[in-house]
DNA sequence: CGTTAGCACTCTCGGTAGGTGAGTGCTAAC
DNA sequence: GTTAGCACTCACCTACCGAGAGTGCTAACG
C-alpha cells in the first residue's frame, strides 16, 4: 500500500469513524465540518476520489457519500486506529464476575462469551481449553447411587471434564478400589492422545474377569480423553446478528453457518497469530464475506489452549473492540493458569 | 363455540392443512379440488363466509383466499385434528441418542431440546429438573488439586449439580473428613429449601475454628441448593425463527424475549396442564402474540420436574408437533425416573 | 501546483398512476 | 340448499416524476 498524505489518512480515519457511528455513507461536507473546516469540501472531494481510486473507499452509487472498503478498514486497523481500552471499573467488574467460575473452564469460557456478546453487540464465540497433547493429572470416581457414578478427569492445560456412568453391577468399595488401581497404573500421567481404542482393547485383554465391571468406566474415560482433545464451542448473543442491518440479508446464512459447528471450529483452530482480525473476504468462508471476525487466543501456562472472539459486520468499532477482546483473552488465560500453578 | 356442520368442519380442516403446508391464503377453488369436487366452489365460498362470520377464518384482504384465525386453529386443535405420531424407527433413534445422557439431567434436557428444535424447525426450550421441595441425597467432595475441589450434590427429582471450589488452605484428608462429617450430619436428608442463609450462619457459629476452612465449601453447597430450586433453561434452534417468514417482523422482539430469561422462565413454570398449547394472544406475553407455544411437563417419579416445548409461528403442523413433544417429555421423564428407582 | 467556488449532472428515494390477475360476493336459476 | 355466471375488489408490479443529496468537472485564485 502506497504511502498516503497525512490529510488523506485523516480523511480516511474520519470517514471510517463517522461511518461506524452512523452507518450512513459520509459526504464531503460532513468530513469538512468534522475536520474543523480546515480545508474546503472540494479539496476533500479530490482526495476522496483518489482514495476510491486506490481502493480504500467505495461509493454505493455515483451520487452518494463514500463508505470504507475492506481495504480501507484494513488500512485503518493496521495504520491509523488509536485503540481505547475498557474503563478500569468495567475491567474490575468483569474480573470479579468471571472469578467465580475460574475453577470450571467450560463455564468460565461460556460466561466470558456472554460478557463479550454483551460488550460488543456481536455474536461471541469462545472455545473451552482443549489440548491434544494434554496429560491426565487425575481421575476420580464419585459414586452417586448403587448403579451410577460420576467420573471426573483433570488434565493439564487447565482442562476439567466429567461424565456420569451407569453400571449394571453394583458400585461398591471393591469396585472403586479396582477402578483406582487401574486408573493410577494405566491412565494417570499419560498423554490423552495415547488413550486410543487399541490401548483400551489391550488393557481390557489384560484385565481378566474384571473386564465386565470396568468396561463402562473405561469407555467413559476414553470419551473424556476425547473431550479433552476436542474444541468445545460456546456461542453467545446470536440475536445480535439482527441488530446489524448490514447483516440482515445474510442473517439466515450466518445463523446456519454458526450452527453447522465444524467450519466455525476450524475457523477458531486455524488462527495462527495471537490476535486475528479478518475483514470481509479475508475470511476463509464465503458465508463471512460481509462479516469481520476478531479472535484472540488465550494461553494456559505458556500453551495456547483456546480462543475467544466475535463475528460481526465489517462496520465495527475496531478501536474499541480489539482491546476488549484482548483483555478478555488475557484474563481467561490468567485465571486458568492460576489453577495450574497450585500443584 | 356453536356446532359446525360436517362440511364446514371439513372445509376448516382443509384450509388449515393447506395453509400450514403452503403458507398462502387458501382459495375456494383449491379447497374444492382438495375435497374431490364433491361440491362446487360457490358452495364452499358460502360456507367460508359463514366461517369468517363466526371468527374461525380471516381474509387478509377482500379478494384473497382465507387463512385460519387463532380461534380457527384453536377449534382445529380441540376438535378436528387427527394427530400422527413419530415413526417407530425415529422414536428408537431418539431414545438411543438420549440414553447416553440419561445420567446427567442437564445434558439430557439440552440434547432433548436440540432434537426437538431439529424435529420441529422451531425454537425449542427445555428446563432441567428443579424442585424446591427436593431432598439432598448425597454430597461428595472430589479433590482436584491442593487448593481446588469439586463438590457434587445429588438431590431427589433426579437432580445433579456440581461446582468447583477454591480454598486458601490445602485440601487434605483431614479436611475431607471434616467435610463429610458436617455434610452428613447437617445437610444430607434435608430439604434444599431449608439450606437458607440463616441456617448456614447458625451452622457456622457452631463450627468453632473449622469455620475458616469450611466456609467456601458451605457457601458452594448453599449455591448448589439454590441451583436445585432454580429452573435452568436450555434454548435451541434459535435460528429457526428466521425460517418462518410470518415471524420475521417479530424476529428481533422474539429473540430479545427469549434472551431476557425471566419471562420465559415464568412461562414454563406457570404451565398448569401436563400439555399446554397457547395460540397467539392466548399467550400471556404480548411478544408472543403472533406465536404459538406448545409445552409439555415431564415428571420424575410422580412429581413434575420440568418442561420441554417449542415456540413457533401460529402456522404450525399441530397434528404432528403435539405428539412429538409429548413423546419427548415422556421419554425424558422415564430416563430421569430410572436413576431414581435404583436406590 | 495545490486549493477553492460554482454549477451541471447523476442517482436514490418516496409518492403516484395504470394494468393484471386471483379470488371473492352477489344474483338468479336449478 | 346448491350452482353457474359475472362484476368487483384489492394486492402486486412496473413505470414515471420530482426532490434532494452529493458528486465531478472546470475555471479562477494565491
Amino acid at each position: 500500500m502506497a504511502e498516503l498524505t497525512p490529510r488523506k489518512q485523516q480523511i480516511l480515519a474520519t470517514i471510517i469513524e463517522l461511518y461506524v457511528a452512523t452507518g450512513e455513507p459520509v459526504g464531503s461536507k460532513a468530513i469538512c465540518s468534522e475536520m474543523g473546516n480546515s480545508v474546503s469540501s472540494a479539496t476533500i472531494r479530490n482526495d476522496m476520489s483518489d482514495l476510491v481510486e486506490i481502493g480504500l473507499l467505495e461509493q454505493p452509487h455515483t451520487s452518494a457519500g463514500r463508505i470504507p472498503s475492506q481495504a480501507g478498514y484494513r488500512y485503518y486497523v493496521d495504520n491509523l486506529m488509536t485503540t481505547y481500552e475498557l474503563g478500569i471499573e468495567e475491567q474490575e467488574r468483569i474480573k470479579i464476575w468471571l472469578q467465580s467460575f475460574s475453577g470450571e473452564p467450560d463455564k468460565l469460557l461460556e460466561k466470558a462469551g456472554a460478557i463479550l456478546a454483551e460488550l460488543t453487540d456481536c455474536v461471541a464465540v469462545s472455545s473451552s481449553p482443549s489440548d491434544s497433547e494434554a496429560f491426565i493429572k487425575r481421575i476420580e470416581l464419585v459414586p452417586l447411587s448403587n448403579h451410577t457414578a460420576m467420573i471426573v478427569l483433570l488434565a493439564t492445560s487447565g482442562i476439567l471434564k466429567s461424565a456420569v456412568v451407569r453400571s449394571d453391577t453394583e458400585i461398591n468399595v471393591d469396585i472403586a478400589e479396582v477402578f483406582y488401581n487401574i486408573t493410577q497404573s494405566y491412565f494417570v500421567g499419560k498423554n490423552v492422545s495415547d488413550i486410543t481404542l487399541t490401548f483400551i482393547q489391550t488393557l481390557v485383554a489384560s484385565l481378566g474377569d474384571r473386564v465386565f465391571i470396568m468396561s463402562p468406566f473405561l469407555c467413559a474415560i476414553s470419551d473424556l480423553c476425547e473431550a479433552v482433545k476436542t474444541t468445545e464451542l460456546h456461542l453467545k448473543g446470536q440475536s445480535n446478528i439482527l441488530n446489524h442491518p448490514e447483516l440482515s440479508d445474510d442473517a439466515f446464512r450466518l445463523m446456519d453457518f454458526l450452527h453447522r459447528g465444524t467450519p466455525l471450529e476450524s475457523l477458531l483452530t486455524s488462527q495462527k497469530a495471537p490476535l486475528n482480525v479478518a475483514i470481509g473476504t479475508e475470511n476463509s468462508y464465503r458465508e463471512l464475506k460481509n462479516s469481520t471476525t476478531i479472535f484472540s487466543k488465550y494461553a494456559v501456562g505458556d500453551k495456547d489452549a483456546g480462543s475467544i472472539g466475535i463475528i460481526g459486520p465489517t462496520r465495527l468499532d475496531y478501536a474499541k473492540l480489539i482491546p476488549s477482546i484482548k483483555y478478555l483473552a488475557g484474563i481467561i488465560g490468567s485465571f486458568l493458569s492460576e489453577t495450574l500453578d497450585e500443584e
